[in-house]
DNA sequence: CGAGCGCTTGATTGAGTTCAAAAATCGTGG
DNA sequence: CCACGATTTTTGAACTCAATCAAGCGCTCG
């Protein structure tokens, strides 16, 4: 099942089946189930992840036990806590499945490696990069200015296929409120619908 | 006044002096006034900025006229607006100058038009967005979790040069509070120390 | 020197949290 | 396939942290 992550290469740039096939040939699968462990804070390992199938988490917990969600993953999605896999520290956060996943190991010198293969893949992974930057500073944006309705609403229209797979208590989780505010503001929402 | 960028990539890169000067020769300085506006929101322009000395800020203001900042770049950070630099879109946020600032010109071209004379340039541009990207999550973090206090306490740990530099309001903008909390945070961290 | 801006302080309000418990949904084993 | 326990969602009531509104002070800079 390497194929989707060939696709996505494929997709994304220039080059022939071959040279695809050959970029992902090295790399291995992996499958999680719902609920399993990826990664745990404090791991050290060097390892991204693309998201075959499924749907991963990326969150903290802080020192009262509360989950903080930071990014999910679902597939096409490429997951990398970087501090271990970047930087070569503790990771700061953990990774769990939400669904059964199936994710491509991307192993730190896969980029590097494959540079000769596939020149134009250094260029690719910048474009990514800058795009996840620009997500997250909207994100950012959004914390710092939004009410509890408008990060949901927000939400909803940017992820309208999340808002069906991930329970609500995560949602919550991910816009920073509590699950009873969340189900408050979707209590309004559908009353403001029926007038 | 190209040093200070040539300086910056000697220090990461293993690159002769003359390399250095050869990657920064077809760039160019700017500068602004304190106050002075450098990108506006809904313009188009590609340029990315190394700040050489002084401080900007990138931000946006929301439908109630607030600011909220994004961002700050402190001399040797580099400052992108990806919208309009990477993806040809109308930016989404503002740039001004809070000093008198001096910045180096990164023009879109670069990084790809120098990597016939530093190939590793590549590589460091590739580091420096995970760098990024790890920042931004763990700013993220804290906006999901974290009190008034606890924003204030991180930020002057983690920047404590700027604590100084930057207005109090503008920091309250960073942390996503407003001037007057901040002020009763600053209070009560004040009383705790002389007790 | 005075107008404007930034910071502080006080009083009040309000959005969202917390705590508790009921209702709904899910999943798993018999 | 149903039943039962666990998890998730909803609802209610009290509370809290930070926002808002308003006023005063002090500094800077034109």
């Amino acid at each position: 099942m390497l194929d989707k992550f060939a696709n996505y290469l494929k997709e994304r740039l220039a080059i022939t089946d071959e040279q695809a096939m050959q970029a992902v040939s090295c790399l291995n699968i992996k499958k999680y189930k719902k609920g399993q462990k990826v990664l745990n804070a404090g791991d050290l390992r060097s390892d991204a992840f693309f998201v075959n199938s499924g749907l991963l988490r990326c969150f903290s917990i802080d020192e009262k036990g509360k989950e903080h969600i930071i990014q999910f993953a679902p597939e096409n999605w490429m997951l990398t806590e970087r501090d271990s896999s970047v930087f070569n520290m503790p990771s700061a956060f953990y990774i769990d499945a939400i669904e059964d996943t199936e994710v491509v190991v991307i192993k730190k010198d896969f980029f590097p490696g494959i540079k000769n293969i596939v020149p134009e893949i250094l260029e690719l992974n910048i474009l990514m990069l800058h795009n996840s930057i620009r997500f997250m500073q909207k994100r950012i944006n959004m914390l710092l200015s939004a009410s509890a309705e408008e990060r949901y609403l927000n939400f909803i229209n940017l992820y309208p296929n999340l808002t069906l797979r991930v329970p609500q208590w995560m949602i919550a989780s991910y816009l920073g409120i509590t699950p009873e505010s969340l189900s408050r503001v979707r209590k309004d929402l559908a009353n403001k619908h029926f007038r």
